[in-house]
DNA sequence: GAATACTAAGTTGTGCACAACTTAGTTGTG
DNA sequence: CACAACTAAGTTGTGCACAACTTAGTATTC
């Protein structure tokens, strides 16, 4: 907690941000050839593993709000692999569920789990799930905002 | 390296993602009083630490291209935070260096790392470097891409 | 039941990231 | 010297993120 701490808080910030964008970055690679981007892929993965969903709670799972998604749709309904349609209940929600096209997608996408683990050059589940706990948590303090008083 | 593997690698990807942008937030509020983000941030501490440099070094050290640096530094340059000026010797780079503004603001946001220190909520140094280390493996691993056969 | 508060989705505007390209300057080779 | 190969910075275009706002529909309160 001494002297040189704020050097090192400033890496882990950084790591952070270069582990993301290599991160994007291999999947971008690995997504090209089916026209998607990785918040597109996340939005898919999500789609096949819950059936369709608000776009608020979409939001809620990706942790991005409607400035962001609406486009995001927008786009993939262009493409075919979304369909929004308003839920008769309440005419505020916009149900988005996945297309034929996008179902038929998550056979041929299959593997890029497994390519992706192997990009992360992580040694075991173990390593995997530590690296995970911690930045769950890192991600709750964060988001629990600068506290008072600076 | 069995069963549900894939998951837990889109949750290592996922989690970096969410951890990133909770990161970002963070910096965002903090450093909003001084009108900066936190790229530019990134490139007044290099600045700070290193004294003015090309805009290809300022690149390496960040791992952005051109194509990002370039337009920063031109908002950056419009709030009087660098100069840019040819290096006489080889008139195709652009040294880029802090203002006495932005000399003056490294007092002033000597702050930040401490606050963005308890932001992470890591318990001590240790922790921090582990998770440093990780990170960077992990950033060098993704960076050699995908492998070849998928 | 009318005014108010709230919520869901979308819009607008700014700033990254990054691929692909352009322009200008430098280096290397014959 | 000429010319091809290379390098540095900048430009263009797309797609996130996100703050701030708008619009429309729902719920609440009196």
């Amino acid at each position: 907690m001494i002297m040189n701490m704020s050097v090192v808080d400033e890496m882990v910030c950084f790591s952070l941000y270069s582990a993301t964008r290599a991160t994007t970055r291999a999947y971008t690679e690995l997504l090209a050839p089916w026209d998607l981007t990785y918040p597109q892929y996340l939005v898919l993965v999500v789609l096949w593993r819950e059936g369709e969903k608000p776009v608020h709670e979409l939001g809620d799972m990706l942790q991005l709000d409607s400035g962001t998604l609406s486009p995001l749709l927008r786009r993939m309904e262009a493409k075919d692999l979304v369909a929004r349609h308003r839920a008769s209940k309440d005419q505020r929600i916009v149900t988005i569920a996945a297309t034929a096209r996008a179902d038929a997608l998550r056979e041929e996408l299959g593997h890029i789990p497994g390519v992706i683990a192997r990009c992360t050059g992580l040694p075991d589940l173990a390593a995997a799930r530590e690296l995970i706990s911690t930045l769950q948590q890192l991600t709750t303090t964060m988001r629990n905002g600068v506290p008072a008083g600076n």
